[in-house]
DNA sequence: GTCTATACTAGGATAGAC
DNA sequence: GTCTATCCTAGTATAGAC
């Protein structure tokens, strides 16, 4: 049992990767930086990866998109008190963005990609985020209309905030937001 | 009185950078898409800017200081009625983000450019706008702190409804998240 | 103040050995 | 699966004529 298999050597490449993009952007990242980062060759990482820079960024958007469900949407569905499930959700954004002090791969690759293929999945995994969240909501008595209204604006506080903690430098700014968004989701 | 001074010219120049900085971010915008948007060869531009692309994106961020102050901060210092003067910054913000259907170009370059210079320029812009929000919110009589706060959170909203709108190609995201400033800011 | 022409570097990608 | 070497394009920047 020496060696791990194949998916494990790429999985710790796919989170380099998503470290990188998160922070500097699809256009801010070169393969020279990735190369140095991850210690491999250019010629390695096209082994890894025949569709080059693009493919890797899609890589990055699918463990995302794996990331989330696994860590913010499932518990979010799971049976059980509705308000308890989404304290656990804001629990697991606060985490998963370290309280405000790293970006958003999603809003990352959605500004620097502009509206390319790259943009049009980080987009996706957004709206699906809302539709989950809203269904949440509405299992708390809200109407359709306003869970949805509740989402969004949740959402918003989220990814607001990391622009804002980004800018104020202070995480305090975070967890307003976070507070900010169980008001308005629970209220 | 034929030829309108340098300036002019220099000021649609850094109107259209605004514009693809605003949309692509730094690193995504080359010297030759600068020089197919403007029509000038890229001789031309570096007359203009002898600092070449990071010296444009500074004048970008003078020039977005400036506007910032004359059609948002200026009416938010104005006197008169305090819930006035954010009812019309809250307009100003609708009309200078087109509903949420353009980017905000201090959120471009704070993401694109990580931590260079550009970014503190961009940081700055959100500091100062977020203590003179403070301080319009204080005088309708709300305490220091709350009111940064309040400033904050409003902020947030509107830089994360620039992001759900983008994501879910919808302005209703934008206009509620207005709405949603407007009673954080007043209520 | 704009152009053509030209350096020069960095970035993306591939070939082929090991 | 990784490396060295290489190719080619795109990107930044400059020189010098008009």
């Amino acid at each position: 049992m020496a060696h791990p298999p194949t998916l494990d050597a790429r999985h710790q490449l796919v989170v380099k990767l998503y470290e990188l993009f998160r922070q500097r952007g699809y256009e801010g990242v070169s393969i020279g930086d990735i190369s140095d980062a991850t210690g491999l060759g250019r010629s390695s990482l096209y082994h890894h990866f025949p569709g080059g820079k693009e493919a890797m960024a899609e890589a990055v958007i699918a463990f995302t998109r794996d990331a989330l469900e696994a860590k913010v949407l499932a518990p979010l569905r799971a049976s059980g008190d509705s308000l308890a499930r989404i304290d656990t959700m804001l629990a697991a954004v606060t985490d998963l963005y370290a309280s405000g002090s790293v970006p958003c791969v999603l809003a990352a690759l959605l500004s620097t990609n502009a509206d390319g293929p790259l943009a049009q999945g980080a987009a996706q995994i957004l709206v699906d985020w809302t539709a989950e969240l809203a269904a949440a909501v509405e299992q708390l008595g809200v109407p359709p209309e306003d869970a949805r209204r509740r989402a969004r604006a949740a959402l918003a506080l989220v990814q607001g905030a990391l622009v804002m903690t980004r800018a104020l430098r202070d995480p305090v700014a975070f967890h307003d937001a976070i507070e900010a968004a169980r008001q308005t989701l629970e209220q």
